[in-house]
RNA sequence: GUGGGUGUAGCUCAGCCGGUAGAGCACUGGGUUGUGGCCCCAGCGGUCGAGGGUUCAAGUCCCUUCAUCCACCCCA
């Protein structure tokens, strides 16, 4: 084995990619009837729109990044996320000029140099979608909806949606100090990490999982509690609409995200069945991101969904079945073998996927192949056959079989 | 970056206290010279991840290294 793929970056082969198709086609229909339009953004882009947007102290920037220097000099970096992509080019082309709320989705891949495990990859997909424009808190239910009604398309049921409010500007920050002043006496119950991070980032120390920490955490004011008037409002009606939809929810005053930029309402969508990559979904409110990034004041909410996760989750319900060729033409000598090539490409460009065997072996073995390939029907055709105008067409699963006239068997077959 | 598990045929794996490598599936051919997935027989296929060491002898023991998986961290 001397070429195989780098650490972290797979083949995705063909009996999966079947999968992959169901998903993003199942998304876009549905992401079309909610009025979300595809876009498509580079793969590479300026390394600040990522170390602006999602923030210079995330692990996601400080050490997940792939990022090179083009023989300018510019510095480069492979989209960690799509979110920042896309709120660029929502600036940059003045979208929102167009239509004052601008929903718009995106599938494709995104790097990040993390050590591989379970459901983590370095190149991995998502299906992400973004709402700009319009404050809430009916887009917040109405883009969790949508999350939700995907798996729901896709007959996943049986996932946890977890949401929660970050507060805004105004709240966030007393929350933060609060939160300050409460860790200054424990530090020595609390980890490594969680005691650097009640310095540099306090509302990380909720996701940690261990026991201690957790039970440190247990007693720690809640974000919630400190919500400004208008933040809380906002939560609240968003859980309103929700459960008028008839969509369940957890509420987890311990669900913070990695990425700065995100405000008020957060949301992840949880699954129990993919070891320590619990989240198969996850998004929430950004409303100060388009202005940092140089456009205009608009609020906007978005999620993004792991394909891979998606993937694995179908494969365990069972996956999806395997396409099988309409028919097999069995030819049977030198004559029959090129008059048939020339029938099996008048049925494919009908649309009829068709096969047939180009090394004149023996009936048998035609079966044979035929039979692996699951084809639904077989036409066989001799030399004989050939002379006296009439083949034999098999029905693979009835095993019963007739006689055809092969003077307009491409057209009959068409039906 | 830190732990732990695993590397043997294309795939899934067995291989005991060290004695010169095995099964199932897949593939090719045959049993059946013109009728399918089953069955039977045969064949193909391996520097045992790589490098070093111990030993008369290493897939097996020791060291190093690489790959991979799982977990921490973080996230989708």
């Amino acid at each position: 084995m001397e070429f195989t793929t780098i650490k972290g970056f797979k083949d995705i082969l063909p009996e999966e990619v079947v999968n992959w198709q169901i998903i993003e086609s199942k998304a876009r229909s549905l992401f079309t009837s909610f009025g979300f339009q595809e876009i498509k953004t580079p793969l590479m882009e300026k390394n600040e729109i990522f170390s602006r947007s999602i923030g210079e102290d995330t692990d996601i920037v400080s050490k997940e990044m792939y990022s090179l220097k083009d023989s300018k000099g510019q510095a480069l970096t492979l989209r960690p996320e799509a979110t920042a992509s896309v709120v660029r080019a929502y600036i940059q082309h003045r979208l929102y000029e167009k239509y004052p709320v601008q929903k718009l989705f995106s599938i494709g891949p995104m790097f990040r140099h993390e050590r591989p495990q379970k459901g983590r990859f370095r190149q991995f997909y998502q299906i992400n979608a973004e709402l700009f424009g319009d404050p809430g808190p009916k887009s917040d239910a109405e883009t969790i909806a949508l999350a939700i009604y995907l798996f729901e398309s896709l007959g996943l049921g049986n996932l946890s949606l977890n949401i929660n409010s970050l507060g805004c500007v105004e709240c966030r920050p007393r929350f933060r100090e609060e939160l300050k002043r409460y860790l200054i006496d424990k530090k020595d119950l609390l980890c490594t990490d969680c005691r650097r991070r009640s310095e540099t980032n306090p509302l990380r120390i909720f996701d940690c999982k261990l026991e201690t920490c957790k039970q440190v955490v247990s007693d720690a004011p809640s974000v919630t509690d400190f919500l400004c008037e208008p933040c809380r409002e906002h939560f609240e009606s968003l859980q309103a609409h929700l459960k008028s939809l008839g969509i369940a929810f957890i509420l987890n005053h311990r669900l913070v995200r990695g990425l700065d930029y995100y405000t008020r309402t957060t949301f992840e969508i949880q699954t129990d069945r993919l070891g320590a990559q619990n989240a198969v979904a996850g998004g929430g409110r950004y409303d100060g991101l388009v202005k940092l990034l140089g456009g205009p004041d608009h609020p906007a909410i978005g999620f993004a969904v792991g394909i891979e996760r998606l993937v694995s989750l179908l494969l365990e319900d069972g996956g999806s079945e395997r396409r099988k060729p309409d028919l097999f033409i069995a030819a049977l000598g030198k004559k029959s073998e090129d008059t048939c090539f020339n029938w099996v490409h008048g049925l494919r460009k009908t649309g009829m996927w068709v096969e047939m065997d180009y090394g004149s072996k023996g009936l048998k073995a035609q079966m044979k192949k035929a039979g692996r390939l699951g084809a639904k029907r077989v036409l066989i055709v001799g030399d004989d056959e050939l002379s006296s105008g009439k083949g034999i067409l098999r029905d693979m699963e009835t095993k019963s079989q007739e006689e055809v006239g092969l003077d307009n068997i491409v057209e009959d077959l068409k039906k």
